[in-house]
DNA sequence: GAAAACTTGTTGAAAATTAAACCATCCTGA
DNA sequence: TCAGGATGGTTTAATTTTCAACAAGTTTTC
């Protein structure tokens, strides 16, 4: 089956869109991260982790469940959490029915460190996010990568 | 100065589409990252380094400029460079006249090499992102994460 | 024309992420 | 019931990224 096909191209109008994505995210991503550690000295994963955690029902999830909210990888999870732990914004401790689970939880430390952290960071993403863009082209956003991530989610 | 003023925390709508572009971005980055490595062992932020070496004039540029493009810091670039001079795509070179300035030029093998990368790429990127996507909502990205880029540009 | 200030690019170590091996627990079916 | 396989989470090592310090070259200033 090696008759590889030739692979449709992206029109120049496409291949714009596509580019400035790339530029623009990477830009804003890279901002947020600096911006969140200058503040705050946590990791754009960081924030994710304790944003997750503080909407969940009593403050506390399992880790796999977490793993998924946050996007990321189990392992990936395991080393953030520890790091957490080590500064006191998140404990684990194991879940009752399944001897394997481990439950995190956010700590009331945590709780009002993230909001603070929450706080400046909403800032920022108004100030170089929102408020740059027109409201309905932020309504096509959501539209689309809701679709992107449904359609990734099928992979995985 | 410390009369911190309460923030303008987000509307839902503007919640929601914002959550659905982390969501959905993280997912397909991280797709992309394991298909490009998967097929070619490559980083996506090394293959960003191969297609703007590409595309330049006699596929050379400055590091400085280079980093500029892919949205990289130098010291990022001067590693991921180094990597890809020991696997033989990227060749460095001075530059005459600035003597501090280093060229960094594509081989003919990291031409063909990034041929066959792309190809592959570009149907992924079509696959999980274009072809998901609604025209109209593709060129509001368009439009949007341009004045985004724009927009962090102005504070680096 | 020389000192001060800035730019370019690299380096080495620390921090974070990924990949793979691993252990303990849980589930399934014969 | 118990053997085999799957699942949940951690751990270790390898890879990649960030951070801070640095050397060498250029520009500015007086």
């Amino acid at each position: 089956m090696e008759g590889m096909s030739e692979p449709r191209w992206l029109d120049a109008a496409q291949q714009r869109d596509w580019r400035a994505y790339i530029e623009g995210s990477v830009r804003l991503a890279d901002l947020l991260d600096r911006d969140l550690k200058a503040k705050h000295g946590l990791t754009t994963a960081e924030y994710e982790i304790l944003v997750r955690l503080s909407e969940a029902p009593d403050r506390r999830l399992r880790m796999a469940e977490l793993a998924e909210y946050a996007s990321q990888s189990r392992s990936r999870l395991s080393h953030t959490v520890a790091r957490l732990e080590c500064k006191g914004l998140v404990s684990r401790g194991t879940c009752g029915d399944d001897k394997r689970g481990v439950n995190a939880e956010l700590t009331e430390k945590g709780l009002t460190f993230l909001d603070r952290a929450a706080r400046d960071h909403v800032t920022t993403v108004r100030d170089f996010f929102i408020d740059v863009i027109d409201p309905e082209d932020l309504k096509a956003i959501g539209r689309a990568f809701s679709a992107v991530a449904e359609r990734v989610g099928k992979v995985r």
